[in-house]
DNA sequence: AAATCGTGGCG
DNA sequence: TCGCCAAGATT
């Protein structure tokens, strides 16, 4: 039998944000005109999967260097790439940038304002169509991210695991939504399930609507929602390349489509279950396999890289990548796997 | 439509 | 310490 959700808390949530709401550098205060979409947007891409503390000193660099739309599309990739190295998920940064220069030169500049045209765009998906038509043009709109599933799995104590109960929450969802006020309904219940209705140990006694709990009522709140159980992640390995000339070092181009997609990055063999060795070396060169070891967990495998290193001179290395001044790795916009490697190699003698 | 795609924080 | 999780989109 379907859950069914109690009137009042589109009511109860709004007064409880109109007094909580935090404040973020990409959001207007309740009751005061609404912000900017480009602003509003980009916060949205970059808060995919993304913790609001890890967004904001990305989304300052972003919007101090790249204000509007306009700038955003004229940007070079490769400074967009290296903007966003350390954020994850880069294929959001490539989708952003199609996203920005589709508007620049499809959409005059400006987003289109409805939840249908927003969803077509690159890198923008139901959640974030719903959240920019809501928040940025006061639409109304069923906005379902991570904190609503959570805190409507628990308003019904929804025993259908995650994700098979999406359909059932978005349908929840729908019907506590406001017609007025929608954009700040769905962040009133994204800060409510950052801040108060967290995953591991909801603060039930502050929360505005625990009167209107199911799981609060069952005294285990934390045990929403059910989940499927996940498969352990794999355990893979691979060989990173640090070839050296004078006081550089060779960096190359990830492809555009799979892991990494598009960043600079150190060369690597293939990555698999066993030790490659030197296969996939960039250049036929005398390698050392140094002692040394990077350890990283991605979302689906955990990775063991070995760093073989060699010392060249002359024109080897020329056509394969860019030499890239060791002192100045930083602003090479390395993914944070090859961060590592970097720092270690730059201690390391062999 | 299940798999793929990063990183940092927290208990 | 380590598994879980987060303002999801794409194929």
């Amino acid at each position: 039998m379907p859950a069914k959700l109690p009137s009042t808390i589109a009511a109860l949530l709004l007064k409880w944000y109109d007094r909580h709401a935090r404040v973020l550098p990409w959001r207007s205060p309740p009751g005061a005109p609404r912000g900017d979409p480009y602003r509003i947007w980009l916060s949205e891409v970059m808060l995919q999967q993304t913790q609001v503390a890890t967004v904001k000193p990305y989304f300052e660099t972003f919007t101090r260097r790249w204000p509007d739309f306009a700038a955003l599309a004229a940007a070079e990739d490769a400074d967009v790439m290296a903007a966003w190295a350390g954020l994850g998920y880069y294929a959001r940064a490539r989708n952003m940038l199609a996203c920005a220069r589709a508007v620049a030169n499809d959409h005059g500049g400006r987003l289109p304002d409805s939840e249908a045209a927003l969803r077509a765009l690159p890198g923008v998906g139901d959640y974030t169509a719903a959240a920019v038509a809501a928040i940025a043009f006061g639409r109304r709109a069923v906005v379902v991210d991570a904190n609503v599933e959570r805190v409507v799995a628990r308003l019904a104590a929804l025993e259908t695991p995650l994700p098979r109960a999406k359909p059932e929450i978005r349908a929840l969802t729908d019907t506590i939504t406001p017609d007025d006020r929608a954009g700040d309904f769905a962040q009133a219940m994204m800060d409510l399930g950052a801040t108060i209705c967290t995953a591991r140990s909801p603060r039930c006694l502050l929360c505005p609507l625990s009167g209107a709990c199911a799981a609060e009522r069952s005294g285990e709140p934390e045990s929403w929602p059910r989940r499927e159980r996940k498969r352990a992640r794999p355990h893979r390995r691979a060989t990173f390349f640090w070839l050296r000339r004078g006081d550089s070092v060779l960096l190359v181009r990830r492809p555009e489509k799979g892991m990494l997609g598009g960043m600079r990055a150190l060369p690597t063999g293939p990555w698999q279950d066993d030790a490659p060795g030197l296969a996939g070396a960039p250049v036929d060169a005398e390698w050392v396999m140094t002692e040394r070891i990077v350890q990283h967990g991605f979302t689906h495998f955990t990775l063991e890289a070995v760093l073989a290193a060699s010392d060249v001179t002359g024109h080897i290395g020329d056509n394969v990548g860019e030499w890239w001044p060791i002192a100045d790795l930083e602003s090479a916009g390395l993914p944070t796997v090859f961060a590592k490697a970097a720092r270690i190699m730059k201690e390391t003698r062999w």
